[in-house]
DNA sequence: CTCGAACGTTGCGGTTGCGCAAACTCCGCC
DNA sequence: GGCGGAGTTTGCGCAACCGCAACGTTCGAG
């Protein structure tokens, strides 16, 4: 394997306060990994054995249910940490890890977190407030899905999709990895029949225009009313 | 205000490694206070000035829509800390916490919190096992909520009350604090209307037994075989 | 180029659970 | 002890959404 270059953490929220030498440390005790779109990174309930930083590419985080139906909790941008079960007191990932798209993570023994935490500043803030962020998410996903229609709840996370993980385009904002319509339902806990008519529905309005594995939201202000207000006529 | 007892604190998860010198030093630097059933605590998005201990009671974690529908997020039983949003570098309460029943909480400014990190051991991996077990409480509930009917998700909420907040009684096991049919509708995201005809419907097959405001279940495995299998007729 | 699998669309019928409304019960208060 | 309000029950009609099923489309492999 190549060494890895310095640059690869500098400007990223868990490393910044850190030196060169620093960086050079944690990178030297990282190992790295490449996935393919749709491959696990860590399954649920498996001893957490290692934490994770993406450095390329998406991840999803799902969960089964006894009738092994998926739910996506929430996806992950590149830059961030994940499968950080030790700052959570969890000795075994709480959902599996998939890469949405091709991706390129590093991870390290789960060991390394408490002497990570204790050794370089900056590190545990920005873990706590990742965490803080993820915990918020999942609020608005619950309070979303407990009051609002699927219309709603489904523009909504369109919308989640292009704001964090969007990629402009000359006509609109798309999402920068392959969705299914699968996908989007499993993130919105309808199925797959409704997301693919709302789309229709949506694209025949020219608000959004997808193709198979790839949405486009060419109106993002129609969306977000959408998203807001009660569903009119 | 009278002086608190450090018994108090003994042998509560963030405390237990703590000296009885130590424990003095932070019951002097809190303030007390009591909330009868249906005070706020604190008002979601509110500047987090202070994190609390609830002492005695039961807090609800409550968000409220843009349409004013109130969402229970969780209930958080005597013993636990709440409102840390330092320890998820949030700067404002990301919810309301409104007290269940009539309960005591102490409560110190929010500086102190890094300061207790620091100094204290044990105390930062007990409030993250709290934060950690909110988090993968919320993960079921977006499962739940994402993929299981209303009656399954009531049954999963009202087991979730008497396993944390029961009180064991002669025929049963019954909630510990005032719950309405509308309190439940708003833990489960569905209308007190439905709750009402839920609770009726086995209280006739003889699982439940309530009165206003009382919930008692008297046959915990049968509605354990609702909240797991498909609802049978 | 052809084939097959994965992905997407659409129509139709059927439930579920909501909305509304009305009535009832319990409890505390003056 | 009567009144009022909060909490609860229940019936009825209806819209939303799901399930099934069939068919269309796209894409990559060989």
């Amino acid at each position: 394997m190549r060494k890895l270059d310095e640059s690869l953490l500098t400007h990223l929220a868990p490393f910044v306060a850190l030196s060169r030498e620093e960086i050079r440390e944690i990178l030297d005790l990282a190992t790295s990994h490449r996935y393919d779109a749709g491959d696990t990174v860590f399954a649920e309930s498996a001893p957490a054995d290692r934490f994770f930083l993406l450095l390329d590419g998406y991840i999803r985080v799902v969960r089964m249910t006894a009738e092994g139906e998926q739910v996506t909790m929430l996806h992950i941008p590149a830059g961030q940490l994940f499968g950080i079960a030790d700052a959570l007191g969890h000795t075994h990932y709480p959902a599996s890890a998939v890469a949405a798209s091709e991706s390129i993570a590093l991870s390290w023994p789960m060991r390394l977190w408490s002497e990570f935490e204790a050794r370089y500043t900056g590190f545990t803030p920005a873990s706590q407030k990742v965490v803080g962020k993820r915990l918020k998410e999942m609020h608005d996903r619950i309070l979303e899905m407990a009051t609002q229609q699927v219309e709603r709840r489904v523009a909504n996370a369109l919308l989640r999709l292009i704001t964090h993980m969007g990629r402009k385009t000359d006509s609109g904002i798309e999402v920068d990895f392959p969705v299914t319509r699968q996908d989007l339902s499993e993130m919105t806990g309808t199925t797959l029949h409704t997301v693919s008519r709302l789309l229709s529905a949506w694209e025949r309005e020219g608000i959004v225009e997808s193709r198979r594995k790839h949405i486009m939201v060419s109106q993002p202000e129609r969306l977000v009313s959408l998203a807001e207000s009660v569903a009119q006529i």
